[in-house]
Order: C-alpha cells, then structure tokens, then sequence
RNA sequence: GGGGCCGUAGCUCAGUUGGGAGAGCGCCGCGUUUGCAACGCGGAGGUUGCCGGUUCGAUCCCGGUCGGCUCCA
C-alpha cells in the first residue's frame, strides 16, 4: 500500500522522536523575523545556527522536526525554473534530524538506513551513498569513516567519493564545517545509475543529505576540530514523497494533486493531455497509458514528446521482490487513480503553469500565514514577484483573468492544515491579502497592454514589425509589464521584439543599482557572530544601573580590504580618523534590541577620544561601532566608557511607549497587537495592528490617559521570572511572533512584578503596562514629563503607525502647536488681506513644524475654512475687477481713433489681474467688428511698506494715472508693468500680430514678451515708461494700417 | 540603497518650440416626449499635489517635498 505523504512526514518524526529519543521541535517561522540577514527560512537548520556556532546551548541534544522553506530570491535564484521542470519548488519541507555534540556519523548513517530500508522498504539495490573524497588543494583529508560505514551497508561499486563541491558543507567563509555524506537513489529501469550520481541525471537523484559538522574554519583557513561535534541532515520531503509514490515528478503525490486539481476546477484545463494532439481525448482512451513507468521515463529526453508521454508509475521502488523494478505492474497502482498528473510533457504551457501556480500559492499561502505582505521591498517583494509570475502563467496560459490565486488559499489549508496548524487560524487573511494583490497586479497588466499597443503600432509603422528593446525595457521597468508577456502579445500579432536591446538595458539597470549599493561605514558591515564568539559573552548588566566604567578593550573589529569585517592584530592600533568596532568585557552601553536604538557615547583614554555612533549586540558580544578622534586604541588598553546624556531622553520615551502600548489597547481593543517599534531620544515610533485611521477623539484619549499614569507617578518595576510563569500574568503583552528565552524580564508599571507573579489571573493587572523588556528604563512615570501624540499614519494594510514625543520636546512641541492653533484663530476673524498671506504662511510651517496631532487636526478644519475664505474672496475681487475693467474698457473704446475701418484701442487700465485684462481685451474685441488692441497696466509693489495692496481699492478706487503715485524710483523699487496686445482675425491677415506689437514696445519698459498673433502678453519693470510704450505702440498700429 | 513613470473637474484622461485650462462620462436646470430611454440647449464644478527657482509670463523648464505605481540591488 502506497503511503500518503501526511504518513510519510509522521512516520519520519515518530522514527526518529519514539524510536531513538529525539525532541520534536515544531517548524519556525517561513519567515525569520529575528534574522535580518536572511530573507526567509531557507533550510532547517536555520533556527538551530546558534547551537553550532556555540552562541547558546540546546535543550535537547538531539532533535527531529520537519522545516518549511522558502528558497526564491537571493543568490541561488531558480524562480524561472519552478514549473519548468518537475522538481524545483519555491517553498518545500525539509525533513531533517539533528545531534548538537550527541550521536554521530556511525548512527546518523545506520538510522537513515533504517528508515529508508526498513521501515519504508525502499529497494537497497537502488541506493547509492556519497561521502566526501578529501580535497589535496585545500589540505582537507578523505572521510574514510563514513567510507567505511557505508562499506558495511553497501557493496563497493554503490559508495562513491564525492568532491568538495558535492560533499564538503560549510556555513560561511568561516565558521563550523565538515564533510558530508550524501544518499542517492537510482530510478534506471536496469539499475544502471551509478556512473550518473551527482551527474546533474534526474533518473539519479539525490534524496537525504547527512552533514558531519566537525570543524571550525578560522580567518587564515586552518582548520581545527570541533569539541562538540553535531549532526544536521535534510530530506526533501516532497522529493522522497515522490520517490515513495513511486513517481519522478514531484507534482504527482497528493502533495501537489489536489491543487493541481483545484487549479483544473477553476480554469477547465485538463492537466496531462496533450494540447498539441488534434481533437479532443476522451478520460478512457488515456488511461492505460497512466500505468506506464514515470520513473523510467520523465524527463527522459527523447522519450516524453508529445502523443508518447512516457509517464506513469513504477510500484517497484517500494515492492520487496527484486529485480522486478523494470516490469511495470498494472496492479498496484498507488492511490493516484487514473494518474495522468505523474506526466510531464514538455513544451505544454497549460501544464506548466498548473505547476507554477500550484508551487507558488503554497509559497504565498505559507509566506502570508507567518507574517509576510507582498510588497515593493525585500522579501515582500520577492513574493510579489512570485504571484505575479503565478497571475501571469494563468493569464497567459489558462486564460484566467479575474482573481483565481486566492481562490486556492482553502484547498492549500485542506492539504497541508493538519501538519502545520498555524494555516487554519486565518486564511480568510491570507485570501484578503492575496486578492487585493492580484486585483493590483491586473491592473496594472490593463495599463501595461494600453501601453503596449502604442509600442506595437509604432514598431508596425515605423519599425519594420520590430518593438524597440527600449519600448520592451521601458514597459517593464517603469511599468511593470512583463517582458514575457510583450514577447508573446508581439507574436500574436506577428512582430518580434528586440530581445537583444532589452538584455542590454536590463543589465544597465542592474549595473547601476549595484554600483549604488556599494559604500560602507564601520556601524553598516554585518559581522558575522563567529568572528567574535571567541571572545566570550558580553556582560553588559550595568547598562540598568550605571552610564559609565572602565574597561579593557578585548577585540578590535575593523574593515578590511575587501569590505569585509576583520579582527585587528593584538600588535596593531587603530589610529584617528578610522572607524572600527569595539569589544570589551563589560559595558555600560546598552545594544540595539527590542526597537530600543543603541546608545551613543564616547570612550576616552589619555589623549585618546572615540566617538561611539552605533551599540550592537552580535551574538552574545556587544560591539561598539564608531569612530577614533585622537590618539590610538591597542587591544588590552583600559578605557572609560562613558554614555551620551541623550540615552536618558530615549529611557523617557521607551517608557513612555509602554504605557502608550497599554493605552492603545485600551482605547481601542484587544485587537490591538505591537507590530515593530523603534525607540530613540528624539521620539518613540510605534505600529500596531488597528483596521482603520484613529478619530481624533482617541488619539485625545490615548494622550490623556498617558498623561494620567504619568501624573500618578507610578513606580516601574522590572524583574526577571521564569517565561512559563510571566506568560500566565493577565494583560501581558509580548510581541507576536517573537521568541523569548526560558527567563524573561517583566516590565510594570505601577505594580511589583512579585505581585503579578504570586496572583497573574488578577482582572485588575489589564489597568497596568505589563511587557517583556530589555530595554533601559525611568523608575517613575513623572519622569516622562509630559507626553503628545504628533502623528498617525497608515505603514501596511492592518497596521497604523503612532509617532510621539516626551519631556521638554513634548512641552516645546505643545506650545509651537498651541501657538499655530492660535494663529488661525485669529486669521478666522482677521482682514480678507490678511487671509491670504497668513494661510500661505501657515502651510508652509506646517509642512515642516512638528506640533500635536490634536493641533493639527484642530488646524486643519481652521485651514479649509480659510481657503474658503479665500476662494470667496478672490471669486468677489475677480467679480470686481471684471466690472472695473468693463467701465475702462468701455472709456477706452469711446475714445479709441479709427484708422479705415479699424479701432485703435490703446491704453492704461486699472490695476487688475492678468486673467481680466485678457477678458477686457475679447470684449473690446467682441465689440468692435475690426481692433487693434493694446492695454497696460501699472504695478505696485506688494512689499513697499506703505503701498497698497493690489486688491479692489487699487482696482476701483485710486486713479493708477494719478501722478503722485509715480514715485521717484519705482524701478529701483520692483513697480511692475503688464502689457497685452490683442488683433481681430482681418487684422493678423493684414501682418498685424499681438505678438509682434508686444515685442516691439515691451523693451521701453524694459521687458519682454511674446505670444499668438490674437493675442499676446508682455512684461517690463519700468512702470514710470508706460505712457511712452503706449504712444510707440500706437504708432506701430499706425504705420501698419496707413 | 539606487533608478524610471504618474499626480489637471466628482470619475477616466487630453493638453510641446512656455503665451487665454479642455474632452468624454457623471451632476444640476430647461426643452422635445404620455412616460421611460434617447436627444437638444444651457449651467455649475479647477489653488493643474505642495513649496521654491528660472522667466515679462510656468500645467509645461529646473530643484525640493508629499502621495501613488514600477524595476533593480
């Protein structure tokens, strides 16, 4: 009976858990939320790093788990191969088991035997075991004793010597490493795969790896041995699922069969018959040929062509008798009825891209469940780009081009729930996330085709069929069409694209953003944790108590060469001017943890001055980063350490934060959970989980119920307790997704953590801030101060992000804010004149000015009722100025003298707009069957202290002709001149153009201008010539009439 | 971390040597019609994201900033 891969995982852990003493440890998190340096859980060893680097000490010494991975981004990118083929995966299992200084080779390799052989009866004969051959060039001896060991399992001609590539792992360029011993299986008719181990054959795979971790790498290479040596091995669980399916094609266990069916629901493709062939197939005509051998055809090349899929299913890997494997056996034919999912046909997309998109909505599915948003950075980014790239496959191949991937999400759930609860717990979250993604994604593929039928059209008509790699590149890197899809979109209607041109501009790009990403600071460099673990843990317990000691220095980190960290020689120095990492024995510096940012300070010594910029804890060793000022620092000098006074601003606001946490919770539910924050002396930041915008009323409340604990002055309390205990303290908050140690320090505010501990089912603890923390602290509330929210902000979909401020800069910030609320006020009832400056004024403090958020909600409903007022007002003086300028216009019009049939209208007009001078201009035009026209007017300056404003009393009441307004030197003093020059049509056809006119009279008063012969504009900044511009242009009117 | 694109009426978007802010849909009013649909006429609706610079003059050119989209590392 064939086992389903749900046995198949249960029965690995029970083998190695109720069989030979092993610990279950459940899967961490896809993605690693404490590591930085990783993108997503790539292997199953990555939540036990610590253990092999001796940064901490296991609970169990052996343990077995099975691990879910993501491998996608990064430098082994194999993204495009997923679907391709039948065994590249975004996301699989890792099985794996593990000794950390307990069992090794001899029972690591006896078990995985075991396990194989005996309890899943897996055929001896196929297997084939590597170990590792010994590398002269590197000095690295030959494993002989796992030679040995498989010698007395295998015979001679199925264990294989193995290069360093192959069989040599090592974790980084330094680091714990050792040799490794592969098992490969032979899925050959004959059995005849021993020559095509590691030869990159799919009919040879390999299946378990086992990692002899017996060796430290230091800095010059040496080697040395380890005293604890470990075991890590890993099992690709979808592969040996296969393997025990008795298929080569990952895609046929029902691991992948009930999505891949799910996938046919939604699209009505029918998965493994050929699209090539003419007609349709009926269910029955397929079938016999479901139980010919997959695992000797597949990939075969030359053997799966289309009408001759030689796929199917071999019984004979698990059957006892041998000898038989070549003999395909109707009889058993494994769960998989009627299975044509075991085919694989190459070259048919429909197939593909079920593949493609069942590989990745386990991915996403996965990804979205811990934790993971698609997005435009990081590793939200790499997982959009793999829904894009499973939206695009069923686009383009399926024809699906409403939402479909989240439509998916349930059937992943049914597969996979049972073995990894964590997906049951909201899938409608992960649907929601994933359909708005897929909703963006369309659209823009709408706006991608719009832009690529221009592109197309142009490559018809003027491109000879071709489409410009720069049209291709444009419409991918800008807009975010995929190059695949311009290429068949092209070839659909006949036209090619410059493939070429797009990989050149492609690389450019890339060229580009690396150059960039280059630079370097000392506090930048990621140090790798085994460079300093020599050196033994930090004691950095006086960070709580004091601000400053002394100390030896005991290591020196400094950049090297390359870019890369390195330890500085103990005969060495580092001189002035150089950046480098500190390490001592103790310190009163506190590192960057917990969103707490670490502390500045200097470090002083006799004529020696260091200016630590960056605390960091790398392992269990704190590292000051920074920057030598004078003098010189040797590895053993003792130094004082001494912490900026701005570390007691950030132990303000880190207090605070908590209290706020509290608040939040309380103002707006319990819904409320911290999602990251980031502490300073400038501010506390803090996001948490909250469906909507906060009313202004609650971000009042949160305040004032700060406020309130602060006016308490409650005492803060900290201890540190057993983790199992403080978990049962009712209202404790702890971070989602964090992992704390087995003692954990409890912070509270306003009551003795003993008291929390000797009652934690107490109601009345959900009135008080009680978190775990590291972090530096005040002993009293009325410390803070005072405290104000400043801003409040959406950062993802769910997640609101709050900004405040403590102390003295709280207090500073409530009066700039008080004052500009004040301001406003005032403005509300102030002189229309007076409206418009003071709301311009306004709103340029307010883009930069940091004030409450109370005053700038308070601010902004004063604001809009200003600029209603404004808008009124300008509305009523354009209403005005129209009037004004029809009276002037009709006086002009009355004076005008006719030349032939033609107005000359030239002459001064009141101080308006420019907008009411052209309308002054169109109805003389209106007015008159045939004019020339040529109005000015006179400016003042705004800012002359005395003049009057531009506005209705210049417009309607002085006369701007009136000759004590010439003042001497209106020039010097910025007076403005506008002209506007306007022709009717009969006119422009007789020469006479506005343009022309306004260019030949705006240098006499010293301007320029331009414009269409209807109408033209110009400027000058000699108010005092106008009268002499207006007579030159009459008689340029003149002249060109006579 | 570095690049590209976009931001104009309630919505979708036009708008080039820098020179009077537009269209379609929607909205309001009037008309044709028994009514609806449709059509005709008229109208309201804009700080051209925001700030600054260049210019006589900026939706347009330049710099900054905010928001959205997108690619690369």
């Amino acid at each position: 009976m064939t086992r389903t891969a749900a046995q198949i995982r249960q029965e690995f852990i029970d083998f190695f858990c109720r069989k030979h003493g092993h610990a279950f440890v459940p899967s961490s998190p896809v993605v690693p939320l404490d590591d930085p340096t990783l993108l997503f859980t790539n292997a199953g060893m990555n939540q036990f790093k610590p253990y092999f680097l001796g940064l901490q000490t296991p609970k169990h010494p052996r343990v077995a788990n099975t691990q879910k991975c993501i491998r996608a981004g990064g430098k082994h990118n194999d993204l495009d191969d997923v679907g391709h083929d039948t065994y590249h995966h975004t996301f699989f299992e890792m099985l794996g088991n593990w000794s950390f200084g307990d069992y090794f080779k001899k029972e690591a390799i006896a078990w995985a035997w075991e396990l194989l052989v005996d309890v899943w009866g897996i055929d001896p004969t196929r297997l084939h075991a590597t170990y590792f051959g010994g590398d002269a060039s590197e000095c690295l001896e030959p494993d002989l004793e796992a030679r040995d060991l498989w010698l007395g399992i295998l015979p001679p001609e199925r264990v294989h010597a193995g290069s360093k590539k192959d069989n040599f792992w090592e974790m980084g360029e330094t680091g714990p490493c050792g040799p490794c011993s592969e098992i490969h299986i032979d899925l050959t008719p004959d059995k005849s795969g021993a020559k095509l181990v590691n030869a990159g054959d799919a009919r040879v795979i390999e299946i378990w790896n086992l990692v002899f971790i017996q060796f430290n790498r230091d800095a010059t290479c040496k080697l040395t041995p380890l005293p604890a040596r470990h075991v890590d091995t890993g099992m690709g669980f979808e592969r040996v699922t296969a393997v025990l399916q008795g298929h080569n094609n990952n895609y046929a266990t029902d691991v992948f069969v009930p999505i891949i069916q799910a996938i046919e629901r939604i699209s009505r493709h029918t998965y493994g018959e050929s699209h090539e062939a003419t007609g349709p197939r009926s269910h029955e005509a397929t079938e016999p040929r479901s139980h010919e051998g997959d695992v000797a055809g597949g990939l075969l090349p030359g053997r799966s062509e289309p009408g001759a899929p030689a796929t199917g299913q071999s019984p004979s890997l698990v059957g006892r008798g041998k000898g038989e494997g070549a003999v395909p056996s109707p009889g058993d034919v494994g769960i998989l009825p009627a299975n044509r999912y075991a085919r694989f046909i190459p070259g048919d997309m429909r197939d593909e891209a079920c593949r493609v998109i069942a590989d990745h909505i386990r991915c996403l599915t996965f990804a979205i469940t811990d934790g993971a948003i698609p997005d435009k950075e990081g590793r939200g980014y790499v997982l959009r780009r793999i829904l894009r790239r499973a939206v695009r496959f069923g686009w383009q191949y399926l024809g699906l081009h409403e939402p479909f991937l989240c439509r998916l999400v349930d059937t992943v759930v049914e597969v996979m729930g049972d073995a990894f609860p964590e997906l049951k717990k909201n899938p409608q979250h992960v649907k929601d996330v994933i359909r708005e993604e897929e909703e963006s994604f369309d659209r823009t593929l709408d706006r991608g085709i719009a832009l690529f039928e221009e592109a197309a059209d142009f490559a018809i008509k003027r491109h000879h069929g071709e489409i410009q790699g720069e049209d291709a590149f444009k419409l991918h890197d800008t807009y975010g069409f995929p190059i695949d899809l311009t290429e068949v979109m092209a070839k659909e209607r006949g036209l090619c694209v410059d493939i070429g041109e797009y990989e050149r501009l492609m690389e450019e790009a890339r060229a580009r953003a690396r150059a960039c990403a280059k630079g370097f600071e000392a506090a930048g460099v990621a140090v790798p944790a085994e460079l300093l673990a020599p050196f033994g843990p930090t004691d950095d317990s006086p960070k709580y108590t004091t601000e400053q000691l002394s100390a030896p220095v005991r290591a020196i980190i400094r950049c090297g060469a390359e870019g890369q960290p390195e330890l500085l020689d103990r005969h060495a120095c580092v001189r002035a001017g150089e950046a480098a990492g500190l390490v001592f024995g103790r310190t009163c510096f506190y590192a960057e943890a917990g969103g707490q940012v670490g502390d500045n300070g200097t470090i002083s010594g006799p004529a020696l001055r260091f200016d630590i910029e960056s605390t960091q804890q790398i392992g269990d060793v704190v590292v000051h980063f920074g920057t030598l000022v004078m003098g010189e620092i040797r590895v053993g000098d003792t130094l004082e350490l001494r912490v900026d006074v701005c570390r007691r601003a950030t132990m303000k606001n880190h207090t605070a934060t908590h209290v706020m946490n509290w608040a939040l919770r309380d103002v707006l539910g319990d819904h409320v959970q911290q999602k990251g924050s980031l502490v300073d002396h400038e501010k506390t930041r803090f996001d948490f989980s909250h469906p909507k915008a906060l009313t202004p009323e609650q971000v009042e409340h949160v305040e004032q119920l700060v406020n309130d604990r602060i006016r308490q002055s409650l005492p803060v309390h900290y201890r540190v307790v057993p983790q199992q205990d403080a978990l049962k303290i009712n209202g404790l908050r702890a971070v989602f997704g964090e992992r704390y140690p087995d003692e954990v320090r409890v912070m509270s505010v306003g009551v003795p953590v003993e008291e929390l501990v000797k009652n934690p089912g107490n109601p009345e603890w959900r009135k008080y801030s009680i978190e775990f923390c590291g972090g530096t602290h005040l002993n009293n509330t009325r410390d803070i101060e005072h405290f104000t929210i400043t801003t409040e902000e959406a950062v993802a979909k769910g997640v609101r992000r709050v900004v405040a401020v403590t102390g003295e800069t709280a207090k500073l910030v409530e009066e700039i804010g008080s004052a500009l609320v004040q301001r406003a006020e005032q403005l509300t009832h102030g002189s229309a004149d007076a409206v418009a400056a003071g709301l311009a004024e306004l709103q340029n403090t307010l883009a930069t000015a940091t004030i409450p958020l109370r005053h700038r909600h308070r601010l902004r409903e004063l604001m809009s009722e200003l600029q209603a007022i404004v808008k009124q007002q300008h509305k009523s003086e354009a209403a005005d100025a129209a009037e004004v300028v029809k009276a002037a216009a009709a006086e002009l019009l009355k004076r005008a003298e006719t030349i032939g049939d033609t107005l000359v209208v030239v002459g001064e007009m009141p101080a308006v707009p420019l907008e009411q001078l052209k309308m002054g201009a169109d109805w003389i035009k209106q007015k008159s069957g045939s004019a020339a026209v040529l109005l000015g007017v006179r400016v003042l300056p705004e800012s002359e202290p005395g003049a009057p404003a531009t506005g209705p009393d210049v417009a309607a009441g002085a006369s701007p002709a009136d000759p004590n307004r010439d003042r001497e030197g209106a020039a010097k003093s910025g007076g403005k001149v506008l002209l506007l020059a306007a022709m009717t049509p009969d006119l422009i056809q007789r020469g006479l153009k506005a343009g022309d006119l306004v260019k030949a009279v705006a240098p006499i008063v010293g301007g320029g201008g331009g414009g269409p012969p209807t109408m033209a504009q110009a400027g000058g900044k000699q108010p005092e010539r106008l009268a002499e511009a207006l007579d030159t242009g009459r008689k340029w009117i003149a002249e060109r009439l006579a």
